[in-house]
RNA sequence: CGUCCUGGUU
């Protein structure tokens, strides 16, 4: 059982889900029962593929043999119909998460927000947030952030703000996260400055900037040609014990091409290459 | 140890 399970993983780590499907399968029929963690990870990988009915007849095998199912394997079942689409079949799943006697807890509200948001079901969406701050059923960082993201996205930065102070009024802390997502609003705006004060206000609110923040910032202003910013940011990783990865590297390195300083590129592309990373 | 949020190229 124990190789089973290792078995299935390996096929995960290398990308061969159908064989790590086939693997289930087999392992199912054969009355073994799963592990949890490598089955939910299967339907996980499949769901990314939109591949909804396959994660359901994953469900029902399991179903069938009296194997556990938990609220993970439950909320990849939703996710997994959400992603396709199919949002009829999401509140159904939710829907039978009840009947089984596993309540829907914040991920599965946290799905529906992002699946509704992603097909555009924009009120539905917001309609869960609303439920679940009106009946106590405390929404997390990452709800309110998952609406961060469309309010950015939509160029509705001023209300963005807004959700993030109540969200903090109602004892939910904003996280790193939160900062990353208003900070790409600002950037995709070309509202730089505001970008700018973002940052230093997460700095100020003791937050600590990653190399997604940095990498944010650092490509706004290249798009803006602005060198000396870009490099200021470069040079403030340092200051927060942030290592610069392969990919704000890349960044930098494309300032330096956009503005034919090919030298400096091409000194950072041999860094990216002794890292094996590709860039472009 | 698994499911939900943010970055370059397209």
């Amino acid at each position: 059982e124990e190789r089973r399970n290792a078995a299935v993983v390996q096929a995960l780590k290398h990308g061969h889900i159908e064989s790590a499907q086939r693997l289930l399968e087999d392992m199912v029929r054969s009355g073994y029962a799963p592990s949890r963690f490598v089955t939910s990870q299967a339907m996980a990988f499949l769901g990314r593929l939109k591949k909804a009915d396959e994660v359901e007849a994953l469900f029902q095998l399991l179903l069938r043999q009296g194997c556990p199912i938990d609220t993970v394997i439950h909320n990849c079942v939703v996710a997994a119909y959400g992603e396709a689409g199919n949002f009829a079949a999401m509140e159904a799943a939710v829907e039978r998460m009840r009947a089984m006697q596993c309540p829907p807890d914040v991920v599965t509200s946290n799905t529906l927000i992002r699946k509704y948001l992603l097909g555009g079901r924009v009120e539905q969406a917001l309609g869960i947030l609303r439920v679940m701050r009106r009946d106590g059923s405390a929404p997390n960082a990452r709800s309110y952030n998952t609406v961060l993201g469309m309010l950015c996205e939509a160029g509705q930065l001023d209300a963005a703000h807004d959700l993030m102070q109540e969200m903090r009024e109602e004892g939910c802390t904003p996280t790193n996260v939160s900062y990353n997502i208003i900070i790409k609003g600002y950037a995709k705006a070309r509202q730089l400055e505001d970008m700018d004060k973002c940052f230093q206000g997460m700095v100020d609110a003791g937050f600590k900037p990653d190399n997604i923040t940095f990498g944010q910032c650092m490509s706004a202003h290249r798009d803006a040609c602005a060198l000396e910013k870009v490099e200021e940011y470069f040079n403030l990783m340092a200051q927060h014990g942030c290592a610069p990865d392969a990919m704000t590297l890349s960044i930098l390195a494309s300032t330096y091409g956009k503005l034919a300083r090919l030298d400096k590129q091409q000194e950072l592309h041999d860094e990216l290459d002794s890292r094996g990373y590709r860039y472009d």
